[in-house]
DNA sequence: AGTCATGTTGACGA
DNA sequence: CTCGTCAACATGAC
């Protein structure tokens, strides 16, 4: 379900809740969630796929992991992890990751590192991939310290418009293909953010579970690649290998 | 029908 | 203590 584009769906869903009263909450999440009742929220947030519900005092991290789901003003029939009720309408999550964060949510999070956020910074991505020469690119392309929000199906996109193989070792790619790879982490993911209300994403898959390769027809590899194995889609032909 | 995956954390053993 | 590996979570697309 979730890569970074998805939650801040789910953030524009949910506004006719910013700055309304928490009326009742239910949920089989094992933390204490009572604390919100009667509270206000004051704003959504969201980190990468850290979907942000912010109080006065602390704030509820809401994480989909792989399957989690929501419904807003519906509910589904299995028992939700999290239910939050207002005096007109809900928020139901389930199957997520639910947590509280204590304090200022500024404390929590460092914004220029998510690829969606307007404070997103390239330069910093630049910096934080020197010290990391000797992953493949498909590893670190999918650290959320770096590239928070962006998942395996943005990092296969991006890799194939690079012309860059997943398996290219990060300081053997040239500098201005890494600048590339790091601005089109951003460029890539408004796309999907576009494309997914559209309902069209798959359509505009040119990597991710292809076959083969629509620029010169050969047969696409599929390798789980990388110290997180995480399947990788890819051109030999028209993806260059750095290493 | 069985397999597999858009993700992350924490437990455990070496 | 650190590193590496794996289980756990649990839904739905194909």
């Amino acid at each position: 379900m979730p890569e970074g584009p998805s939650i801040v769906i789910l953030k524009e869903e949910v506004q006719q809740f910013t700055g309304k009263k928490v009326i009742s909450v239910s949920g089989n999440t094992s933390i204490d969630i009572s604390r919100l009742k009667d509270k206000t929220i004051h704003d959504f947030k969201t980190w990468g796929k850290h979907f942000l519900i912010c109080f006065d005092s602390f704030t509820v991290k809401i994480h989909l992991l792989m399957f989690g789901t929501y419904r807003i003003n519906e509910r589904k029939i299995s028992q939700p992890r999290l239910s939050l009720g207002f005096d007109d309408g809900e928020i139901n999550f389930y199957t997520c990751s639910v947590k509280i964060l204590e304090g200022n949510i500024n404390s929590h999070y460092d914004w220029s590192v998510d690829v969606m956020n307007d404070d997103w910074n390239p330069k910093k991505a630049q910096i934080s991939l020197e010290k990391m020469s000797d992953k493949m690119i498909c590893d670190v392309i999918l650290d959320q310290d770096i590239f928070s929000g962006v998942g395996n199906i943005i990092k296969n996109e991006v890799l194939y418009r690079c012309y860059i193989h997943p398996e290219s070792i990060v300081g053997k790619i040239p500098p201005e293909e890494m600048s590339q790879i790091i601005a089109e982490c951003s460029t890539y993911s408004f796309e999907f953010l576009y494309w997914k209300k559209k309902f069209e994403l798959k359509k505009h898959w040119e990597a991710y579970t292809k076959s083969v390769c629509l620029r010169c027809n050969l047969p696409f590899h599929k390798k789980q690649t990388g110290e997180r194995k995480r399947r990788s889609f890819f051109c030999t032909n028209c993806q260059k290998l750095y290493t």
